[in-house]
DNA sequence: GGCATAAGGTCCGAAGGATAAACCAAAATG
DNA sequence: CATTTTGGTTTATCCTTCGGACCTTATGCC
């Protein structure tokens, strides 16, 4: 941009942003889709609702729903199957299938993951707080529901599926839903990016522990202490991650 | 939260969330242009880019563009003028221009508008809190500067421009950029739904006294202080606005 | 076995957006 | 007065989306 000689100010191409990209009404459901498995609305083994369903529950016609659906196929997060009692089916081994690819994509986006747990280890604390200053008995309630659902929960996916209901129910609490959206968003950029955050048993033990006296904090009103075990526990997702990272580099660091 | 659906089905089907609304090139580039101007980077009496600029700018058509334009003209928000030196101009008196459109759309809004103030004054002590701990030497210049320039604000549209570049600078000074889009994101979000923030003479000198004090805090790395001063100062906006609103019920009760 | 059913798979045409390009009209500059 | 720079207009074309109609596959039930 050449300077035009007549602004005043040292800036003549103020910068409007990044161009403006046309996205497709599939890339919407996609993106819905894949938030909506990411947060464990729908767990591996599921079926999704049909095609046409899918098209009147989002209010967009069936084929934008399988334009979708196909690319979702494509890249491996869905399996089909025909005839009736067909559909659409989540697949188990969801995200980046080989180690390598987990890595290559790990490092791709390494600056997008540091800020992301960056502001999760800030927002999360300021959340769990603002819930224990706020919360209702009906909020109790349903966190107390949800620590005893994510105890119960039977396996892997159910747990990781609770987890999400857990963290989602306390940030309820909080009364405002711009919070709930930012702690949505941080929460799915993790699970997109990664397919999932791992999640191994000895982490599970712990994050038993810590989501156990995040509750009762909450629920207690102990607000400084909810924010401090919020601190600890949401710096363990980010352990993990470096973990796997060097892990992965150690086994492959060619390539 | 209201409820979406009214099905009465037993709750079969997960619920999406909303309906996926095609958005048109053209909303996109109004919602730039507005925000461009919410966020100071055009002040009133200013001359956008020409039509050709800005489709090169955002890399959409000229068409557009235009649609864009015609929109925010038709509200209102632009004039335009032909011939050789013509171009859009930011009109000055921005957004709603009775007071009554005012009330209208604020008390239509309001649940919102408590939300983001809520979320505001939440958010950003702790934005202020980080940076106090980790702004660089850069960005102790850069605060510096947009403090300088914010008090040799000549009138007052250069002094409301200064204030988001202020603390623009210091939610830039968190490393973070999500910080930073979370913060520009509620100011944006307050400014499109009012046009501008109110700010009399007399919150001026207020809002000088404690932008000093939040800079001297931010800079002296007193992180605490620098929260406490950010959680009054957000404050006075929510306080402003409601007088505001309060004023505009007062003076038009009916309809 | 055979048929109805419920799923995905395919195809087509209509309608509307978005784009590019050419051209018109107005106003300032020299 | 001619040139230039701006917005204003028109047109042709391509792409997306939609809403159907219809085909294929496989299950469940008689």
């Amino acid at each position: 941009m050449t300077d035009g000689g007549s602004t005043p100010s040292p800036l003549p191409a103020p910068t409007l942003g990044r161009p403006i990209v046309s996205r497709h009404i599939a890339d919407d459901v996609v993106d819905r889709l894949v938030t909506a498995v990411a947060l464990g609305l729908y767990v591996p083994r599921q079926q999704l609702p049909t095609e046409r369903e899918l098209a009147t529950m989002l209010a967009v016609s069936r084929s934008s729903v399988r334009e979708a659906l196909k690319q979702l196929t494509a890249s491996g997060y869905l399996e089909v199957r025909r005839g009736r009692n067909g559909g659409y089916f989540v697949l188990a081994d969801w995200g980046p299938t080989s180690a390598e690819r987990v890595r290559r994509h790990l490092v791709a986006n390494w600056a997008e993951f540091e800020q992301i747990f960056d502001a999760r280890t800030l927002i999360e604390p300021l959340i769990a707080h603002t819930a224990a200053q706020r919360r209702t008995s009906a909020d109790e309630g349903a966190i107390w529901a949800a620590l005893q659902a994510y105890l119960d929960a039977p396996d892997h996916d159910a747990s990781r599926r609770a987890d999400g209901s857990l963290h989602l129910a306390i940030a309820t609490a909080t009364q405002n839903p711009i919070l709930v959206d930012i702690s949505v968003d941080l929460r799915t950029r993790i699970s997109l990016n990664l397919g999932a955050e791992p999640y191994t048993d000895e982490v599970r033990r712990i994050a038993i522990r810590q989501h156990q006296d995040l509750v009762a904090a909450v629920i207690g009103r102990r607000a400084e202490d909810a924010a401090a075990i919020a601190a600890v526990h949401f710096t363990l997702s980010e352990t993990l991650i470096r973990a796997l990272v060097e892990r992965t580099e150690q086994s492959d660091p060619t390539t």
